[in-house]
DNA sequence: CACTTATTGCAAAAGATTTGCAACTGGTAT
DNA sequence: ATACCAGTTGCAAATCTTTTGCAATAAGTG
């Protein structure tokens, strides 16, 4: 998959006439050296210069709502983000070390009429899912 | 399924050498009559007499450490609680309106043979999975 | 009825997230 | 360049969920 380069995130910013600030460039150029989806504390901590948290948490939103980063939520109490790159749908899941927290991506998933069976047989529409495994990671068995 | 009464629920509490307390029995009590996970403050609430949070929250995590109740996590950053009745594993999903957040209990489920594979794929052991539909309800959709 | 110890209430702390507001700054028009 | 305006930021405080220490209380037992 192409990686995008950070002008090329931030251009979606100006297509969308919001502003390109230090803080949305960094915390754009942070995602996109992670692999795996990162919490705001940790994006934070990463920043090349500091900027403040609720700044952090306002862009993470705002990114959120553009459609740029995917919120995961592993189940702790705490968001996650991961970039999303352009065509990306972002979907995806995790399998999750209940030990040591180590993550693993995932790129199977269950057969689509599971979802389209459930959405029918109660009348729900647009309907999405959210799946996380967890388990012990190879290190943590011993 | 045969719902278990208030005393069977609190002699797996004797059985196990835990006191029998009147914030126990009636958290017991109220999520006895509840269809669908609750929060710690719906179920404070729901209390016929109150006692302290705190104590809720200790009560839910002995509960689940007993294996009595299970919890779910539906990303809100809130965990939500649902009785298990003795012999049940719990393991099912919950279709979740995005606006109204009315909740649909399901019994179904993707084939076991996934997990297994993702499990053998990565070497990890013990792997469960937690998955929740979200879309929107038919009342939500006018 | 007394004893032992698990449990509770209270208050305070910790951690994540949100918000109001004044100061600041990116993008654009002048 | 310069000025302007609206979108953004920093700061501080508030909110919300969850956790914890500790002394007072009460469940189960002999």
């Amino acid at each position: 998959m192409p990686r995008e380069n950070l002008q090329q995130l931030t251009a979606r910013l100006r297509k969308r006439n919001r502003r390109v600030t230090a803080p949305r460039q960094a915390v754009l150029d942070v995602l996109r050296g992670e692999a795996h989806p990162q919490t705001i504390r940790q994006i934070h901590a990463a920043l090349p210069e500091a900027c403040d948290l609720s700044t952090v948490y306002r862009t993470l939103e705002l990114l959120e709502s553009m459609g740029m980063v995917k919120r995961f939520d592993f189940g702790d109490c705490t968001a996650r983000y991961e970039l999303l790159h352009d065509g990306d749908d972002g979907h995806h899941h995790h399998l999750i070390c209940r030990q040591c927290r180590n993550v693993v991506e995932l790129h199977a998933c269950f057969p689509d009429t599971l979802q389209q069976r459930i959405a029918a047989e109660h009348g729900y529409r647009d309907v999405s899912h959210q799946l996380e495994f967890s388990g012990t990671c190879p290190e943590c068995q011993a």
